[in-house]
DNA sequence: GCCAACGTTGGC
DNA sequence: GCCAACGTTGGC
């Protein structure tokens, strides 16, 4: 059974336009453990996502990705360099996991955290509970559909 | 830049 | 195991 997904990135970071040109990225950079245990043991290849702009002017969804590989450990979490290093992860126990994802389609338009709000059938997203932060949110394919439809002209 | 809400850390 | 302090997220 396919399950949907809303996945949060800064657009400053990694925006859909990078996808876009890249086709495919690893997600890498979760250190959520609840949002890691999406990955690993929600995720399946073929499952579809939102990509969700976050932290941007206005924050919203901004396209469609599909996961198209399933999770395998973080290397950036034992990248010195890198800055989502964890000095407690190492090859034996990598502790951090991501999928791939590749890119589906940008959205004709752009459906803004604001529209989503005034929208009543997403009403009950988790998105929109106060205080949530959590990177990586199952939803349905109600909220899906929904959205995918206001982003697509 | 502000700040509310949350997750994590570390002393006890 | 409690909980205060701290760091981060992310909308505004």
């Amino acid at each position: 059974m396919k399950k949907y997904w809303l996945m949060k990135c800064e657009p400053n970071a990694y925006s859909i336009d990078d996808l876009e040109k890249d086709g495919v990225t690893d997600w890498n950079g979760v250190r959520n453990y609840q949002a890691r245990n999406f990955m690993m043991k929600e995720m399946k290849v073929g499952d579809l996502a939102i990509y969700y702009h976050s932290n941007a002017t206005p924050p919203g969804a901004a396209g469609i990705m599909t996961i198209c590989k399933e999770a395998y450990p973080d290397s950036s979490a034992r990248d010195k360099k890198s800055k989502y290093y964890d000095p407690k992860a190492c090859d034996e126990k990598p502790i951090w996991y991501h999928v791939d994802v590749s890119f589906v389609k940008k959205f004709d338009r752009y459906v803004s955290l604001k529209e989503i709000r005034e929208t009543p059938s997403l009403s009950d997203m988790m998105l929109l509970k106060r205080g949530m932060r959590l990177s990586i949110q199952p939803i349905t394919k109600k909220h899906f559909d929904t959205i995918s439809k206001m982003g697509n002209l």
